[in-house]
DNA sequence: ATAATTGTTGCAACTCGGTTGCATTTTTGA
DNA sequence: TCAAAAATGCAACCGAGTTGCAACAATTAT
């Protein structure tokens, strides 16, 4: 089960709130959403937000979701919830999540998913470059940069 | 041949010098460096730039990529420059063209990549969801949307 | 218990990407 | 040549995200 302690972080009623909304979630919340439902509960600074949510993707217990309309999405990465596609309505702007797949079961979700009308796949792998790589060897820089 | 003529857009000397940055680059771009690129020849605004844009969007001759950083990167959509992935270096944050490939192929790349260090694939797919598909026979504000 | 240190939050101010409204200029076309 | 339409520029704005600093726990050592 997922909880603040065994990510080793300690607990606060802030990140308590956070990690409770996200582990709710059937889809990845942005920042302002995940303010907006703490809202009814706590009282909650922006600033903070980022801040438990930086937390939490350094632990690994969370993911983010780039969006083509400039927000970052969040969702829990457990096991039991692995890495999977995502599709963002061109329309709502909606993001849903799509089923885990093999990278080779692709074309099928394409072919088959005629409840949804793509019209634009998004490859997008990131890491780290062979120049970057190099450079790492030598400095310590390389892991402080978020994203 | 991509001129501004067969694209159905009337030429104006900010256009071309948009289009021509384009045509030159080899990976996508950033509104801020277009403008610093076409600054040695010509002086325009920003919202100059983001019009442009969206109109060349809106025909079709050039392809947005979103990116974690939150800014957006452009580059010209052609046959011969069909829809291939982009890889995006955690550390530097440079975007850069993978070769286009069949979603079958996908595994291999993640296999065979050894110049860079993957840690993160991201697959977008955008479109239509099923709820905007239903409203969209009746409205028509539908294709008014960009994004 | 108290003082010192460390971690966490909140506030204000700021940066950056992108958009909107409007006035001005340029282009088009009768 | 003159009016209408299109394109640009400017200012002001918005939302996402960051930074610096003060205030406030919470912990540890003395």
């Amino acid at each position: 089960m997922l909880t603040l302690q065994n990510a080793g972080i300690s607990k606060t009623s802030q990140r308590l709130a956070v990690l409770n909304i996200l582990l709710k979630a059937t889809k990845p919340l942005s920042v302002s959403t995940i303010r907006q439902s703490i809202e009814k509960e706590a009282d909650i600074d922006k600033v903070t937000v980022y801040r438990i949510l930086s937390l939490f993707r350094k632990r690994g217990i969370i993911r983010k979701i780039a969006s083509a309309g400039g927000a970052n999405y969040f969702e829990i990465a457990t096991l039991e919830n692995p890495l999977h596609p995502h599709f963002s309505c061109r329309n709502c702007g909606a993001l849903t999540c799509l089923a885990p797949l093999p990278f080779t079961k692709a074309p099928e979700l394409i072919l088959s998913k005629d409840d949804y009308s793509i019209d634009h796949i998004e490859i997008n792998i990131s890491g780290l470059c062979a120049c970057c790589r190099n450079t790492a060897k030598t400095k310590t820089s390389l892991h402080q940069r978020e994203e």
